[in-house]
DNA sequence: AGCACGCCGACT
DNA sequence: GTCGGCGTGCTC
């Protein structure tokens, strides 16, 4: 009887050998899904190809064909093998089991007519540019310079070619515009993809992107793995942006994912950004490369200016407030933390109020009456007295909770929204809150890291970003070009169709990042000193990091644990350094304590090597140890 | 990851 | 006596 090798979607590094029943055997075929025995239960999991065996082999309870493609298992199998993650389990999130099973399918799919714009000639010339020549391009615009139409004109370029185009963004939720942006410019319907789809749409979907072409996905970074035919463009847009790389079970950055996918199916990549990541700008010239250096609807960069840093809002940021609402337009203030205050403290013998769970202090809500764990989860009701010495506690720092009502004393009249994820806490919400601002319904929005893209808010004339050194000392050796992305990316809110203000309060005045903010020379000396660094610490794009990271439930067996990691690599990791064990970032997290070991190589497979040896030592040791590859978040 | 087995403590 | 805590072993 004919047997086939099979991927199950579990965290196993191995594939299985199952026969195939005679009244299968139509169904099973290379990327067909199917469901198997293993061990006392049952899994789901996808066939590679035939394999015979001399093992006692068990039977596949069911299947179904063509549930990945050949383009998506050669894509998956490069995922898993850069990733150092389960075959199965990357070839789950390319093709998620509820999205195989044949339902009752209702999609509507109807060619649109779109009224196209005429690009400007900058647009016109960059279009062209990436049109031509290599297959990998970058498209370098500032903000609010109409990058969305050239990936337009791209798009439609591609499908009079009758291939398919897939736009990634870095956070669907955040763009709920986008869509009908992109849709009034291309002839072919929009389709959504995210993790949000209900089963029944996703699955409908990807019959419809089996069977028509060609399409324009719109979709967040798993997207990548869609299952469209012809792909003939994908647009990654923000590529700078960090949420492009999952943090959790297959570790992967969609941006690379999408440049591989780019070279098997033979299609252009567009890598977007006002604020280019330092990976992408090393290999621009390589690329295709394309600039957008002025605004598309006549808007002006805005102007900006540094003022001290106060405990709230300094006196000139309230007079800007003031004098924006009196001239009738709006502003945004930006405050990268929710919640009232960011800890309570007692005033006599400093203790702060920790969550139970992890190694953070709680944050204050509900004017300070609740404390809360921004990690986790926990919350209680604030404690009346200090635990230790029963002295008094005190809220202390500036959350968007304080920041409103200081707002609301100061400034009576003005509306204010604020959107963080206490108030946007779904879709509708978030659209709620934007929707009503944009219609100036609103004329102040408080808003955290939510506030920082996409958003186009015409009206919008001030930026006010309270404390910027609050984005300078992060644990990574990514802060610096970070903070410099998001100060750029928010004062890009501000004079989207006219002039614009930006304040910045800072402590830290001559901070390299706010240099560069300011002045075009200083920002080439800013990135030439990041780039020099990373060259000489052997960073990426340079040099490979892996991250191992061990987990445990003490501190002791934590450390204990990466102890003999450590050993086991250094026996193996010949041409990598090993940096560490040393205390994870959030070393208690969720009550399970963390250490990281660091290898650092020049070439991946210096770093690729020990690491899987690792893992299977890993194993045998009943060690918990995650291994993720080029890192964020050192 | 699931799931069952197996070995210890505290309950009707 | 046994219910159930979670350590451990295995998955074609």
């Amino acid at each position: 009887m004919r047997s086939v090798r099979v991927a199950v979607a579990r965290p196993l590094y191995q594939t299985y050998t199952y026969r195939v029943p005679p009244h299968l055997d139509a169904y099973v075929a290379p990327g067909s899904w199917v469901r198997v025995p293993l061990g006392r239960s049952q899994s789901f999991g996808y066939v590679l190809g035939d394999q015979a065996s001399d093992l006692v082999l068990k039977d596949i309870l069911e299947a179904g064909l063509g549930a990945l493609s050949q383009e998506q298992l050669a894509l998956c199998q490069w995922v898993a093998d850069y990733t150092l993650a389960p075959l199965g389990e990357v070839l789950a999130v390319a093709a998620p089991a509820e999205s195989l099973k044949l339902r009752r399918s209702k999609f509507t799919y109807a060619p649109t007519n779109p009224s196209v714009p005429e690009l400007n000639v900058q647009q016109k010339e960059a279009a062209d540019l990436l049109w031509s020549g290599s297959l990998v391009g970058v498209l370098e615009g500032v903000t609010g310079s109409g990058k969305t139409e050239v990936y337009a004109e791209l798009a439609r370029r591609t499908l009079s070619e009758g291939r398919s185009s897939l736009f990634l963004v870095p956070q669907i939720a955040l763009t709920p515009a986008l869509e009908s942006r992109i849709a009034r410019l291309v002839p072919v319907p929009v389709l959504l993809w995210h993790s949000g789809l209900s089963p029944s749409k996703r699955f409908a979907m990807s019959q419809a992107l089996k069977n028509h072409s060609p399409v324009v996905l719109l979709g967040a970074r798993s997207a990548v793995f869609a299952p469209i035919r012809d792909l003939g463009l994908i647009i990654v847009d923000e590529e700078h942006d960090p949420t492009y790389k999952q943090e959790d079970h297959v570790r992967y950055h969609a941006r690379d994912v999408a440049l591989v996918r780019g070279r098997m199916a033979k299609a252009r990549v567009i890598l977007g950004s006002a604020t280019l990541s330092l990976e992408t700008k090393e290999k621009c010239a390589k690329y295709q490369h394309a600039v957008l250096k002025t605004r598309f609807s006549g808007g002006v960069l805005p102007t900006v200016r540094l003022v001290p840093a106060s405990k709230n809002l300094s006196h000139e940021a309230v007079l800007a407030l003031r004098a924006t609402l009196a001239r009738g337009e709006q502003s945004i203030i930006f405050l990268n933390k929710r919640g009232y205050a960011s800890c309570i403290r007692c005033t006599s013998c400093k203790y702060v109020c920790m969550c139970p769970a992890c190694s953070l202090s709680l944050t204050a809500h509900k004017g300070g009456r609740l404390m809360r764990c921004h990690v986790c989860g926990y919350q209680a009701p604030s404690l009346d007295m200090c635990p230790k010495c029963d002295g008094i506690l005190q809220c202390f720092g500036f959350g968007t909770e304080k920041l409103d009502l200081f707002i609301r004393d100061v400034l009576p009249t003005a509306r204010v929204l604020t959107l963080d994820r206490d108030h946007a806490t779904t879709v509708k919400k978030l659209t709620a809150i934007t929707d009503a601002f944009a219609a100036h319904e609103a004329d102040i929005l408080i808003g955290t890291q939510m506030v920082v893209s996409g958003h186009d808010f015409a009206n919008v004339t001030l930026v006010i970003v309270v404390s910027a050194d609050a984005l300078f000392y992060w644990p990574d050796f990514r802060a610096s070009e970070r903070a410099l992305q998001i100060l750029t990316q928010v004062a890009g809110r501000a004079g989207r169709r006219g002039a614009g203000e930006v304040l910045i309060q800072a402590e830290d005045y001559h901070h390299p990042v706010l240099e560069a903010l300011f002045d075009e020379r200083k920002r080439d000396v800013f990135f030439k000193q990041e780039r020099g660094l990373r060259q000489a610490l052997l960073y990426p794009p340079f040099g490979r990091i892996i991250r191992c990271r061990i987990e445990a439930r003490t501190y002791q067996e934590a450390r204990d644990d990466a102890e003999k990691i450590l050993r086991c690599l250094q026996s193996v990791a010949k041409e990598a350094t090993i940096l560490g064990p040393s205390e994870a970032f959030l070393e208690k997290k969720q009550n399970t304590h963390r250490f990281d070991i660091l290898l650092r190589g020049q070439k991946l497979e210096h770093v690729h090597g020990p690491a899987l040896i690792a893992r299977t030592y890993a194993q045998e040791q009943k060690i918990a140890l995650l291994i993720d590859v080029d890192p964020y978040g050192l």
